[in-house]
DNA sequence: ATAATACCCGAGTAAATTGATCAGGATTAG
DNA sequence: CTAATCCTGATCAATTTACTCGGGTATTAT
């Protein structure tokens, strides 16, 4: 098993878009900026999550990403599943065959391990994580940050054609 | 959160020190040929979990590694955290500066997450895993072929010895 | 039409990690 | 003494991660 900023990056930008969504597609130049993510990573991520059918893209101006579902039928553990990261944690991948085809001594551990997290993360909704209060309030805190950021940018373009 | 071979191995490892103990010292090698791993990848994991005084060893002949406590007080958390593996999710490591100084969106999922792979494998002990009758049989099956490798390497040295 | 916006795609890359090997010491039982 | 065993450190190929770069292509606003 793996989880790193790659599974994490990939829940933190649907959620994103989850709590962006209302206004049409959203674009990943802003989720880049909102969560601090490099946009050629938000690319990678994006064509896997396409992929596999979770989010839907509109190209051109005014274009970017929608969730293919609601916020409710879509779960965090296969966000993470669609951009390779396992939650497997056996060696074998669940087949048995750990130790040269025979079956190794831990083997029924991992598996309920496996069972656990994945049991614990499918159980969870990206309508879940957008209703709690907490996440709301750091939400809120990210779009703040992110509009005086264009009113930043929007005054350097003016000032500089003068 | 990393769970790669390195901590199933020592959790395994741990395990066959367990389950062969009573004869005295239990040798790398020989759990090395029994859980085919290799020998030298076993004394760096065996440096870390003495270091983290989880096993006492003996030199010398006849020597080899005993766990320092009961079955019953070593969870497999702490060994999986003795090499290193860290059970934590979160990006942060726990300190919720995730995203430059403030919290990220998915901190609190991610935090939750840790603590339930936390409590689940530090609610397992070695004793719990030893009374697993499929782990017994696993290991009845392990000994038999180390036994009988045993032999034939016996028989190899007498015979080269004609 | 043209330019701007945004998605799309593949190659390349530095840094870290993993799992392993090798070479040598130190310690102790027989 | 000698063989078994722990102990230590260096080195290594392979893989992965997170990221950059350089180019596309589709769509829309002007």
């Amino acid at each position: 098993m793996r989880l790193t900023t790659k599974g994490r990056y990939a829940v933190t930008a649907m959620l994103d878009l989850s709590i962006n969504a209302g206004n049409g597609p959203v674009s990943l130049n802003d989720i880049s900026q909102r969560q601090d993510i490099s946009l050629s990573y938000l690319e990678q991520l994006f064509s896997k999550l396409r992929k596999k059918k979770l989010v839907t893209s509109v190209r051109g101006p005014g274009g970017g990403y929608q969730l293919s579902r609601r916020e409710s039928e879509i779960d965090v553990a296969e966000i993470i599943e669609a951009v390779n990261e396992s939650l497997d944690t056996t060696k074998c991948q669940g087949t048995g065959d750990c130790q040269n085809g025979a079956i190794c001594l831990t083997h029924h551990l991992w598996q309920d391990l496996s069972e656990q997290i994945n049991s614990f993360l499918s159980n969870i909704t990206l309508a879940d994580l957008v209703g709690k209060s907490e996440i709301n309030q750091i939400a809120l805190g990210q779009k703040q940050r992110h509009q005086e950021k264009r009113d930043r940018d929007q005054t350097t373009i003016v000032s500089s054609a003068i």
